[in-house]
DNA sequence: CATGAATGAGCATTCATTCAT
DNA sequence: GATGAATGAATGCTCATTCAT
């Protein structure tokens, strides 16, 4: 595994996410590797003690219960990918550039090696109940509220046409559903198929 | 509930798939629409049972056993939407109004009345075993198929400029997502965000 | 089929036992088989139907229940048995002749045409509830008696040494449990074992 | 309960068959009782955990479905029985003695404490599937041939005249058949029985 | 912290039996 | 008599969770 970023090794220190190399870490990693491969229902706890190599009573030293396993894999997820996307926007000057910066760094949390977390943060909500659905529709708002500013400044200055939620919905979708078939083995590269996404997203100029 | 379109009643008349208003077609109705809404794993053949008033043993007199009827889910809404869509590029000419005729199609499959079932089609997938999911798979190519096609003729004629299978991929994303957020009731009609849809995918010539 | 014996037809015909061709006989043929196949537990009701070609339903209206069924084997089985065994012993003289006959007649039995249900017969009494049981033996008695009388004059007349009830208990066992290991195709015919098994009850003279 | 035999307990400290006062010992016997008062397929796992007093899902801690306890009560109890007629061999000299620790061995798994597994083992033979057949079967090879080779040996030496295979399959069907008459209780001794069936097997000489 | 045996509610599935047609 | 859809109780098995050690 490759060094965590700057922003990821702060949120570290900061005590917000686990470290990689934590047992709590590599639970959650194992976690979302199997939520994403076999779905939230279909993985057992014994499955997840097999992965990090307990067994799956002691599971429940770490966390209460199954799905505070599942809130933790998102909640941990969507900050990360919050603070990269700052980050990546805090490089970005013009609002065509802000959108390409986000959709990079939004195919690079799906693509990447939080695609895991990622593809379980979209696919697996159903899975919390009403309570922890409220806990991550909360941090999920400032992330697209991140998404919905850029894409209004975008309108603003004319490069974007449709209105900015739509777009961001229908971007969400394709951006997303890449995890299904996009594979890094081939010959197109994540920045090519930004560029590409980027292209639909916004008016030639 | 509406008639049946005369491409549903003809596939109904040749026993390709059944007939709403009969047992299994009642069944497969309430099955999609609970499996929508809590997922394949999470409905019990208890909540089939009550959702159309038998039993739960009652359901393997019509079905040999719970994949059946979700193989069964997604094949009929395959069939189906396949004809719906072959019936529609029928009444198109040029290359761009094919595209939008069957991103018109897909939406009014994924938000009008097959729309639990095309839900269930596109996140329900691993819960087929790989036998029926290679079934499934042969049917959906045929139905990708008529969108490769009408992409690269799209593309031929200028409208389209990125390759039509990155295309396409990214339409399936953006339009299947649009069952999480799009409601009927809102301002924006279907046509409405057909329109919007088509103007990421078509150069405005 | 071969014709069946007089003895067997005169049952027939005093409405004891089911002509082998009607409705009932087939039925009753076609459960002693699989109950010997699979065991009475392991045969249902459908795998009945299926053997005679009606409706697993449609059983109801010959027999009140699966137990019935069982029964109605078990007990024209024991009541032909005993009859071809009364017919046999009036043939032969000797006390050993005697014997001799009833070897003969019950390896008959079990390894013939009515060895079906004279195994379910031995295996499958568990089955049967209190009640069905105590009729079963009280016909089982009649036919037992024919041993022990046909054992006590031969103790008499000193060709059996041991206790005739002792023996006849260990000839039942080892009678019966033939079906499980003799092959009609083998070399050894049923008269020779008939001739081996009782060189093991009667004293040679 | 008895202390356990030299033999019994050599294989217990082998780890090649529980300890009767273990958890899985105790389920394994319990489980041939049932096994043999009601048959396998009529004992439900309810049965068997209530007869040791656990909750029937507490089973599968133990073993990984129904068949495998079934299984695990033949391999123990053909195991321990060729274990045993082994011994016994050892310390008898002619032909006709061996025979006679044979039968007696035999009448002793049968009659005894074993007695519930080792009618298991005969009885229940069509509940295991093929491949758990061809287990038993080749452990009960080794124990078959203990015998044909003390009844070949007691052949040669004359006290036998019929075929030893034929003379060993009516031998194991008579003396399987005592667990369905004898009683502990009554006049007749284990011995006593024994020497009848020695008797039927041997020439006086 | 970790183990592993046990819990107990829940699951998909089976099947003898019923009954309107 | 026969059909076949429906019943409803029972079955083997799963699995998140608990807890004494």
């Amino acid at each position: 595994m490759n060094q965590p970023s700057p922003t990821h090794q702060r949120l570290i220190d900061q005590g917000i996410i686990n470290a990689p190399d934590s047992a709590k870490g590599r639970l959650l990693q194992a976690a979302a590797t199997l939520f994403k491969e076999k779905g939230y229902e279909r993985t057992t706890v014994r499955d997840l003690g097999k992965a990090v190599g307990i067994q799956s009573g002691s599971l429940f030293h770490h966390y209460p219960n199954k799905e505070a396993i599942l809130r933790a894999v998102m909640e941990e997820t969507i900050l990360l990918n919050t603070e990269l996307m700052k980050a990546a926007l805090a490089e970005s000057q013009q609002p065509k550039d802000k959108v390409l910066a986000l959709i990079q760094c939004e195919l690079q949390s799906v693509l990447g090696e939080t695609g895991a977390a990622m593809t379980v943060l979209v696919y697996e909500w159903r899975s919390l109940k009403e309570e922890n659905q409220q806990h991550i529709l909360k941090l999920r708002g400032i992330y697209e509220d991140l998404w919905i500013n850029a894409l209004t400044e975008a309108k603003a200055s004319g490069s974007v046409v449709i209105d900015p939620f739509v777009l961001r919905r229908l971007l969400t979708g394709a951006l997303s559903w890449t995890v299904n078939w996009y594979r890094q083995e081939g010959d197109l590269t994540i920045d090519q198929l930004a560029q590409m996404a980027l292209s639909l997203a916004i008016k030639p100029s």
